[in-house]
DNA sequence: GAAATGACCACGA
DNA sequence: GTCGTGGCCATTT
C-alpha cells in the first residue's frame, strides 16, 4: 500500500547482475530525497514477494542489510556473488561497472 | 492525533 | 577517500 509499491516495483527493475543505491531507487519510484523510505521498504518487504533487495545498496557501494535477516550475514554476498557481482577487497562493490544505468538520457 | 523510528543521502571537515 | 551531523518524510506504536 503507498509509497512502497512504487519502490518495489523499482527493485523489480533491477536486472539480474546489477546493483543500484537507494538514492537512485528513489529517483527512479520520483521519491528523490526520500531515500530512507525505500530502505524502509526493503526491510519491511519479506522473500514472498519477488523482490530483490539485496541488488540495492547504500550510496558507499556497500551492503547495508540488517543481520538476521534472509539466513546469513555473508549470505547477501554469496547471493550478489552468484549474479556476477563481485566485491572488492574491502567488502564494497565495483559501482563503476555494476551501478544499474536504468538507461540513462 | 502526536511522537518515535528508520537497510539513507548530501554536505562539511 | 572517510567520518560526523542534519534533514527529508512515510510508516509504525
Amino acid at each position: 500500500m503507498s509509497q512502497y509499491d512504487r519502490i518495489y516495483a523499482t527493485v523489480r527493475q533491477i536486472p539480474q547482475g546489477k546493483v543500484a543505491t537507494y538514492g537512485q531507487i528513489a529517483d527512479l519510484a520520483g521519491l528523490y530525497g526520500k531515500a530512507r523510505l525505500v530502505g524502509y521498504a526493503l526491510f519491511r518487504v519479506d522473500l514472498q514477494d519477488d523482490i530483490p533487495w539485496h541488488r540495492v545498496i547504500n550510496a558507499k557501494g556497500e551492503i547495508s542489510y540488517s543481520f538476521q535477516r534472509q539466513g546469513g550475514d555473508y549470505l547477501q554476498k554469496v547471493l550478489l556473488e552468484e549474479e556476477g557481482i563481485k566485491f572488492k577487497s574491502n567488502g564494497k562493490i565495483d559501482l563503476n561497472k555494476y551501478r544499474w544505468q536504468h538507461q540513462i538520457q
